[in-house]
DNA sequence: GGCTATTTGTTCGTATGTATA
DNA sequence: TTATACATACGAACAAATAGC
């Protein structure tokens, strides 16, 4: 699989799309490093901007974890999710939050956050990469 | 306000708080524009990478809307948003769309999207940016 | 503790293409 | 057509974090 320079779909999303694919198949399996930005670069002949921006996808996505100083690596796809269970009358959105936010409520770069508004209650905010949001059942 | 390249935080960090406070305090009201790139290069004395890079936070926010060719817009705070009802036993996850997903759920670019899980159903999926859930009530 | 190699993080410069006015 | 503005992509440099010795 190789990297097209003159394809209208920009590198960077080729790239995306190739260690998409990769971590998909298994080829990638979680826990597993994804290869270094040094390695991508030889291996594909594009720019580290283009590696980064590729990377950045899948951390968006939720497909990999990136610590400074060690690398990316493929996260698992049910970890460790903490359920929140919703009160009646919730009401859910969801954007990514500003870096206050990030802090306030320990959430990764590239992540989503859930806000949960009921009527008369403080907003309550969680992670969207460890949080999954639950309506209860009716039994 | 300045931006001190010798802070600790990066200038295009500290760029993209400046532009929400402006955004925040209104003094950038919904549906003007954002100042252009260049206009924030000379203003700021930074590199056009820099600026590009907090207006994508920005746009990753929901803040701004960028238009190539033409330039970034201040978002209403809540346009339009649609509310969808959560079934009992619903399960509710939200993460960066890929590529595909994108396409198949029209979400724009830089949002997370709501990922709906009901037991023996096929997943539902929205953009965030333009769908609020609900838990209905008990009454 | 330090030192070194590796890797990611940030910033600048530059160039080309595309879309809009 | 020209000017403006955003999108992509290359190269380069230095800082910061990490791991191993």
């Amino acid at each position: 699989m190789t990297i097209d320079p003159d394809s209208y779909e920009p590198a960077y999303i080729q790239l995306a799309g190739l260690l998409r694919a990769a971590i998909d198949s298994g080829e990638l399996a979680p826990g597993q490093p994804v290869p270094s930005e040094k390695t991508l670069i030889q291996q594909h002949g594009v720019a580290r901007e283009t590696v980064r921006r590729a990377i950045s996808i899948l951390r968006a996505e939720g497909r990999v974890q990136t610590l400074a100083g060690r690398g990316s690596y493929v996260r698992g796809s049910a970890d460790e999710a903490e359920v929140v269970t919703l009160a009646p009358g919730s009401r859910i959105s969801s954007r990514m939050p500003s870096p206050a936010e990030r802090r306030q409520y320990g959430v990764a770069e590239g992540v989503p956050l859930f806000v949960v508004e009921l009527e008369g209650q403080e907003a309550q905010a969680y992670p969207a990469d460890r949080v999954i949001l639950e309506v209860p059942s009716l039994t």
